[in-house]
DNA sequence: GCTCAAAGTATTGTCGACAATTTTATCATT
DNA sequence: AATGATAAAATTGTCGACAATACTTTGAGC
């Protein structure tokens, strides 16, 4: 799929298939978010010995996907509103600085494919053909291409090795088929621009607004769903 | 020793005491930077089986300070000026944000702590009791109660389970002691003031500023060690 | 009937050995 | 002598078993 990260070459040991086994089941809910991990029962269930369930264990942890505690095991992280709102808060701050990072460091031809994505996108929206699917796909590709931008391993590998993976979660599992799909374009094109411009400062203000309205778009909702349980 | 992380717990299990001891050393320099690590070697040292040793050395990968690759074995960090100043970056984004949120989150109790922590260390300093020290110290505990005081988990994590190792290691290892003693308490003062206020932009601005700063003055004294090899 | 203690069960942590892969050393060929 | 292929050695990945810890259930005492 077009989406996977692009930070992870291809598996090649063991323990690397069955995380990312592991990795999509979580993220899509497969295993319930806040369920405790038998390890024995899943060593069993993927054929696997326990040390080397053990060894993908540790890599989901260092996604924060799961928690572990000494002589007692692992669960999966909880999807609560107020982790949901601490990403978000992370999210403003590193991605803000990595548009900003991108606008001094990225060279001239990946803005070219920048705007040729974002041209794609906006075409396939126009076509309004599988609008929900393509935005939510295309935001996030987005997203992923102005972080490696902007050239930073460290920022690279905090968000898209850990956070990517959890913001996907709460996307999937919270049902965030992100509904402001075209104020959203015109947010990605001004980032783009400023970008373009190689103004650091405008690009780090857009985006950090522009996740600032997705968030605060995400508590409507919520506030909306408290209000009215059942759609 | 004060600066021990105060998010981790006491160790229980011995993958979690060679975790810490190898911390040390790799942090101090003991394990050279950038050098191959010996599975077999190592355990024997620690005398420990090599599955122990590879639960420690996943640990200390999830810190940054190792890199592994898949069938050829794990590295140290290297310790290079791109990568202090990506580090730096990072630091900026995230710690600005935490103090915008400690404005925000942090309790009075927490405040008045912290107000007397840096009373104490201006004491400290006017005393001229082994200022490099007390100020190295107290600069970490300072920016390590406002990342505690932003109430956020997955800020605090990045921060302190991460970054701070790493920040640690390149403040030992390149020599930097804070030679900014008498601004940077200025500095801290203000941004207290600022959370005091509530003022959360504000508080934000003054530490990134306060950080940026400090990176200025690491790039002037790194041109100057080029310029005049050996002092 | 409830609380607490103790034994039993299950789960996690650790160990040593084997398999798969990579690195090094040897040797033949140009 | 340099290069490339092949074999040997070393290192990493995986496995199953044992030890230590936590959880559950049972029973005794009040």
């Amino acid at each position: 799929m077009a989406l996977d990260n692009p930070t992870r070459e291809t598996p090649v040991t063991t323990a690397d298939k069955v995380f990312d086994s592991m990795l999509h089941a979580i993220v899509e809910g497969k295993i319930a978010a806040g369920s405790k991990i038998s390890e024995p029962e899943l060593a069993k269930q993927y054929e696997i010995s326990r040390s080397t369930l053990r060894e993908a264990l540790n890599r989901l942890e260092k996604c924060h996907l799961i928690e572990r505690k000494a002589n007692v095991g692992s669960r999966v992280v909880e999807c609560s509103i107020e982790s949901l709102l601490e990403i978000y808060v992370v999210r403003e701050a590193l991605e803000g600085m990595a548009c900003r990072e991108a606008a001094l460091n990225m060279t001239d031809d990946e803005i070219v494919d920048m705007k040729a994505m974002l041209d794609e996108h906006a075409k396939a929206q126009d076509l309004q053909d599988g609008v929900a699917y393509y935005q939510e796909e295309g935001d996030l590709d987005f997203h992923y291409k102005v972080i490696l931008g902007s050239h930073n391993k460290q920022l690279i590998n905090i968000l898209c090795g850990q956070l990517y993976h959890l913001v996907r979660m709460y996307r999937l599992q919270f049902g965030m088929h992100s509904p402001r799909a075209t104020r959203a374009f015109d947010e990605h094109y001004r980032i783009i621009e400023a970008i373009s411009d190689r103004d650091g400062e405008l690009a780090e203000l857009l985006m950090r607004r522009h996740i600032a309205a997705s968030c605060k778009n995400i508590k409507k909702k919520i506030a909306m769903q408290a209000t009215e349980p059942q759609a």
